[in-house]
DNA sequence: TGCACATAGGTCAAAGAAAGACAGAAAAGG
DNA sequence: CCTTTTCTGTCTTTCTTTGACCTATGTGCA
């Protein structure tokens, strides 16, 4: 068995079935493993990424840590389908403002979700000099982040 | 857990609920911890800034201290001050992540809402090219905008 | 009054502790 | 073989902790 394989498997099972959520020491796991740390990013990266249903946070500096937590699994299609296809490297502001409507409508998130998302890709909080295309990339970085971040919610 | 942490959350534990001040003894704090004692200034200065809604002040010499006061705004004047003063024409990624954490510790918005914001300002929903004075122009924009749209949804 | 000394807290830079990024080597699959 | 996946190593960034030196205040004594 790989590797990889074997260190996705521990960090699955440490998630109990309540707890969809664990935190883990890049360091300590690299050593129990016996490994390079960033086997362990390797790892998050081929493995837990929003399309296997994660997302991951973390902290560095002394005291640092990984966070991994389960999306929700009536989230998560939607999640992939959002982040794939329907937001792509950009986003104009007009189809943004559509989409966050279809969401609050749909109810895939809630209305007041969806108003502080509009409001944060609206055209008057981007009118600022510069081209329209590194607006839209941003755009799109900007609902992806805040997906997430909704996606995330969970217990607490 | 970090000593930074440790020490945060004695500091707010000595923080009596109404009385919302408190009054340390800088030397005595870091031997009670075992550190330097410029390890308790590095707290103060990490998570009890003004932006975290602490105002502190000190005096030297014999029978010395440090006093730590929680500033208590209403939800109202909190959102106005953001808006009026402490946002400007450009705000960085770091002073917007403790804002927006300061708004959900002091229950002007939901913690939900709070990491929503944060996520949008955050340093990964922004990682495009461009100068960082750019950035933080559109950053304070965006920002600004989300907390109108809280702001207004609180009107009716 | 004024100076010496003890008692505080302040500042800053360097060291330490984690995690991230990314290129390149090694291994597996076909 | 050649391509893709896995793994390692090196350098960077971020946050924390420590320590050395500085400044301010209070006190006692000439």
């Amino acid at each position: 068995m790989r590797l990889s394989d074997t260190i996705e498997a521990f960090i699955k099972e440490m998630m109990g079935e309540e707890q969809q959520e664990v935190e883990i020491k890049r360091n300590e796991l690299a050593e129990f493993f016996n490994c390079a740390p960033s086997q362990i990013n390797y790892v998050l990266a081929t493995r837990f990424t929003p399309d296997h249903g994660y997302v991951t946070s973390s902290q560095r500096g002394g005291g640092g840590y990984i966070r991994i937590v389960q999306v929700r699994r009536s989230a998560q299609d939607h999640l992939s389908y959002l982040l794939n296809e329907r937001i792509g490297n950009d986003i104009d502001a007009q189809s943004a403002q559509i989409l966050c409507r279809q969401l609050a409508e749909s109810g895939v998130v809630s209305l007041a979700d969806a108003q502080l998302m509009a409001a944060a890709v609206s055209p008057g909080a981007f009118s600022v000099p510069m081209p329209e295309q590194v607006k839209n990339a941003l755009r799109a970085k900007i609902l992806r982040a805040m997906l997430l971040s909704i996606a995330q919610r969970r217990g607490e």
